[in-house]
DNA sequence: GGCTATATTAAGTTCAGACTTAATGATTGA
DNA sequence: TCAATCATTAAGTCTGAACTTAATATAGCC
């Protein structure tokens, strides 16, 4: 009977550019990929992969049984997983995707205490510029996004509210002085996180019933929104952020808000749940923490 | 990941009485069975089978277990055995149900031939009184049936006519003489096969459009009918037999048929293919040889 | 009470699979 | 043509899972 470690092996190599970039994937060295294919062709008595001619390939025999390989992989997984839920016990692997700064500042923590509670779990987090994408290439369980979603058939769930301001060193106001009106915002430097994604230069500022879209021409740009927290706390400028990055910074007095009157649409922090997965305890469990722990904006 | 040799394991202790019977089942000692369900719960943190109290029992979760194996198991299986078939090979386990003198008689030397040519075919022979009762038993991919049949939702496949005749030696009639009506048979030792099953003194007698049921008191009986073949064929008597069982015998001079214009009703030889067992090549391989060595009267 | 079968613990043995290193050949690209 | 990467063969190592034997505890049965 085939092994099932046999086709965790051969989905390896299906998604591996080469038999050593699939040794590097599964830690061990070359040798060991090509004896155990080898082993498994002769074992069937199937040619299984493709040799030779650039890329590695599979041959229709063994396209096939990595296809099947997903169900009945898929089914152990599963099983696995319910009898770890009867037994009210958090273990298994636990893939985590998240956006790179709140990733790191807030996820990275809360995941590394569950993982510890939890000796059982194998955690993984993957941190990404653009979570979204990622999500289509490897397996995944949970994925931490931050503001607008297109309409995913996904379950998510909402971890926490989270506005968004435009803040600036007081030292920095000071200075320069404070902004009252948007217009007024041209004449100061600004910073901005630069994805490809989005248009970040366009605000869309909103007062009670009042509403803009200000066109800034940024000074500064990074992609790491922390970095430019960084330069606002130096008394660059004006930059605008998440609440879950600054809060503590405006509690502590070290930003201010400008034009606090005005308000940038939210960007709630939500959890998106792999519906291809089970809903193992162990997901569950994870993101109940995380939505407790963000929302009392512990790190 | 719970491996499918867990579930395999687990699988047949749920159908043993006791863990002692599963290591019996399983050719290994008491303690070995005793350790890797010990080792299986420990790892699972859950209790799988029920201690004490007699006969051993599984737990809720160990049923649960049990029953998603099997579909898992089923189609490991199933993928195992069409990967040999994409090879072209004759390979794996190969189960035949077979009633006792046909199986032992035809059946038997076919496989050991069968098995000998595909060294890599574990073929297994079960005969049986009643192989239609066994059927719901264990596994097992073909049955082989001689005579009518309930209709069964299975799919059957005929191997080969099948008459029955009455015989006797020469013998036994140039001393008794040969009954020339079938009134006559009840003046003569008249032997059967007896059978819980079926009412086999009753003889269901045609001739042309002439039927006429022949009740039969006989002197011996046996349920074997190689046994009654034997007394026959010492001129005990005149017996029922089938075509298969006789035919050299008749051949050779060594029996000879009474009341030759007289038909019983036929028994052909048929075999069942298990529906749940996936089509494999080494079941259809089986069946169109065991179709051609018994048409062609080989043993 | 003996007899038997079952279940479990403890400790030692065994073996095959999976890996390693080392060496060689093939292919590709600068 | 050299350097680098990849693939493969050969030979040796290692480990842990699975099994064994031995000993002990327990329960049912005549």
């Amino acid at each position: 009977m085939i092994d099932p470690a046999d086709l965790r092996f051969l989905t390896a190599l299906a998604s591996a550019p080469s038999l050593a970039a699939a040794a590097r994937e599964l830690n061990v060295t070359p040798p060991a990929v090509s004896q155990r294919l080898a082993l498994l062709e002769e074992r069937l008595h199937l040619r299984l992969v493709d040799r030779g001619r650039g890329s590695l390939g599979l041959t229709a025999e063994g396209a096939y049984l990595v296809e099947r390989a997903g169900a009945i992989l898929g089914a152990l997984a599963e099983l696995t997983d319910e009898m770890a839920a009867r037994a009210g016990r958090i273990e298994g692997p636990l893939q985590i995707i998240a956006p790179f700064g709140f990733g790191r500042l807030r996820v990275a923590p809360v995941l590394a205490r569950f993982g510890a509670e939890n000796p059982d779990l194998r955690p993984r987090l993957m941190l990404s510029e653009d979570p979204l994408g990622v999500m289509h290439g490897g397996p995944w369980d949970v994925l931490i996004h931050v503001g607008r979603l297109p309409d995913l058939r996904i379950t998510q769930r909402k971890l926490a509210s989270n506005r968004r301001f435009l803040v600036a060193a007081p030292e920095y106001t000071a200075r320069q002085g404070l902004p009252i009106s948007p217009a007024e915002v041209a004449k100061h430097r600004v910073g901005v996180v630069r994805e490809d994604r989005a248009d970040t230069t366009l605000w869309p500022l909103t007062r009670q019933d009042e509403e803009l879209s200000l066109r800034v021409a940024p000074v500064f740009s990074c992609n790491d929104g922390e970095v430019l927290r960084g330069w606002a706390l130096a008394g660059h400028g004006i930059v605008e952020r998440s609440e879950w990055s600054v809060a503590e910074d405006l509690r502590a007095g070290r930003l201010i808000r400008v034009l606090p009157g005005w308000v940038l649409p939210d960007a709630d922090i939500v959890a998106l749940l792999n519906p291809r997965a089970v809903r193992a305890a162990r997901i569950d469990a994870f993101v109940d923490r995380l939505a407790a722990e963000v929302s009392a904006g512990r790190s």
